[in-house]
DNA sequence: TGTTACTTGAGAAGTGTTCTCGATCACGTG
DNA sequence: CACGTGATCGAGAACACTTCTCAAGTAACA
């Protein structure tokens, strides 16, 4: 039986006021800053579990921290992704989706999943950085 | 001044004799197990000098491992993965590189930078999860 | 209210990677 | 060929992130 916990809503909470990924010690840090004692292993357990249900997103940092997201939706998509300030936007990738399939089963792949991901500058920091160059 | 070291040759032959993409530890136990006193440090400093001048691919596992592999091309290219031995194949992906710029482009995002790997099971492994299933 | 078993939290443990630093050794030179 | 210099090595310590452990806490249901 799952129980619901002021934890669990806070790293939903928490999750859910932000735009982009966050790590899951970016996260613990914010809950702790706005005041609650949350325990670190509670918020690696309620991401796991939010990733799970489909009701975050997941994906491995290039530094190899696991970043994590609320999702509006449970579909399968994918992001873009501002490396500077973390904006995200998901993206609808039907054609992706046919040619990931198509590539594996041409090869012989079975049970193919596919990383799609795409990072770039934002409009905003591609301003800022011409700016300050 | 780069200087050429039996070390940085055995981790490069060591790369060059794997298919498939491998981890660092293994690498690192690869080439004990055949003899060469190598030190774990030495191999993750000429995998990330490979990475850096081109000559290995680098990407993240699922589980959060570096995973290197010589490349045959220093061209842009994608990864079909098996998930389960390893072995890996090259494929294009120029639609996708398209793709990729496009979304960017009309998301105002620039210098667009993209993950793109395909994991699945290869045939071999395929006929073997069926044959034991 | 009482029972039950899921959940929590602090810290230990585990894993993968990077850093430290004295010893070593490749390379250019005399 | 011997030498000097500084890049490189290796063992282990240090780090960062994640997962596990287990006693204590508590939500859910009767």
């Amino acid at each position: 039986m799952k129980r619901n916990t002021w934890q669990r809503e806070a790293v939903r909470g928490a999750l859910d006021a932000n735009d982009g990924f966050v790590s899951a010690q970016a996260l613990h840090s914010a809950l702790h800053a706005s005041g609650s004692p949350i325990g670190l292993a509670t918020v690696y357990r309620a991401l796991a579990d939010l990733a799970v249900k489909g009701d975050a997103d997941s994906l491995q940092s290039p530094e190899g921290e696991s970043l994590y997201r609320a999702c509006s939706t449970n579909l399968h998509h994918h992001h873009l992704i501002c490396r500077n300030c973390g904006l995200t936007v998901e993206i609808e990738a039907d054609a992706v989706e046919r040619w990931a399939k198509d590539v594996a089963a041409k090869n012989g792949f079975t049970e193919a999943a596919h990383v799609v991901d795409v990072f770039g500058l934002c409009a905003a920091c591609t301003a800022k950085a011409a700016a300050s160059a």
